[in-house]
DNA sequence: GTCTATAAATTGATAGAC
DNA sequence: GTCTATCAATTTATAGAC
């Protein structure tokens, strides 16, 4: 039997669900638990009763993206050439960009996922490792400038609601055409 | 004697301007009036003695932007040529983002202005019709992932603290050459 | 324009019954 | 696993002195 990562059916994957919408709808810091137990019918101390505090709703509710993070860095890092390198990065950030959709992705721009980056090494160490497969060293301007259109593209237009009605596969394909238009073989990395 | 839009030099300016620096690190939800006070020196009713809420200090910070939207929108509107239309339409919109970099920018991606839009016509409006110049009508599913992707690429990048060392006018070229290679002449709209 | 003091509501979090 | 009740801290916002 295959479990899924939130613990599916669980009362405690119900709160991870519920979280995450309104993370998405009113970022972490305009959530309170109060919202996140009344969207699932049931008291503040419920949901204490599954996570200790509000830091570790977030902490669990973006874990599945910096999972995913995790396994693009070991697979990209294997590979020797830099643009192949670079490529995979990309395309892996895109896959599971797209696979979360609403869900990770949104976490993404909050500032709240800054703090908790920065308050845990092991997550630190990841969004470095990925950072850097990115942009690398002495990548000039034009590179870095590149890169951050590219990742803020893909992260914008995976969680823009008037996008929702297109499929994960239509948004997977042309996203990739887009991307690689503008990093592939382009002239701006050294 | 040319006066700034905020009025440089003001207890109202030091205000909006310790605010938006705020509001860019912790989101307007983490942000408390205390926080503002605090970076400039001042007591939590000073600050209550500039604006009456701090929606209105968040509608005040964000004014500029929507001035600026404004002004694009008037411009391209005139355009009869679709192509056109679009051309200048992301023209304008990067040229304010880079004006505005960290301050305007940065609310753009906070739910608190989506709430604050929602809560006035005239936002409402300046949006809706912008938003229909960069979309207008039957565009198919490409077209509009393209220019959601185009978009928080442009704004993403602006506020990007990794960019923080390049210039105003190198951002502006760079992004300005990958907007227009992207939407240019491009086949995906109908 | 700024201060101190405080109200009134909400927040994250805990204790203990069922 | 959920509930009621509650706490301590914080938050927005106001009143009134200087």
């Amino acid at each position: 039997m295959a479990k899924s990562v939130l613990g599916r059916g669980t009362a405690r994957a119900r709160v991870l669900e519920a979280a995450l919408a309104k993370f998405a709808e009113h970022g972490v810091s305009g959530t309170t638990l109060q919202m996140i137990a009344d969207s699932i019918g049931v008291g503040k101390a419920s949901v204490y009763y599954q996570f200790r505090s509000k830091e570790d709703i977030v902490a669990a509710a973006a874990q599945p993206m910096f999972d995913d993070m995790a396994r693009v860095v070991t697979i990209a890092e294997a590979i020797s050439d830099p643009d192949a390198r670079r490529e995979v990065t990309i395309s892996g950030f895109l896959e599971f960009s797209v696979r979360h959709r609403r869900l990770s992705a949104v976490l993404a721009r909050d500032p709240a996922l800054e703090s908790l980056v920065q308050s845990r090494e092991d997550l630190t160490e990841i969004v470095d490792r990925f950072t850097n497969l990115l942009i690398g060293d002495g990548t000039r301007p034009e590179g870095r400038i590149l890169i951050s259109f590219v990742t803020h593209g893909i992260y914008g237009s995976v969680t823009d609601k008037a996008l929702e009605d297109v499929s994960d596969e239509e948004l997977h394909r042309t996203l990739l055409a887009v991307a690689q238009q503008l990093t592939r073989k382009a002239p701006h990395f050294e």
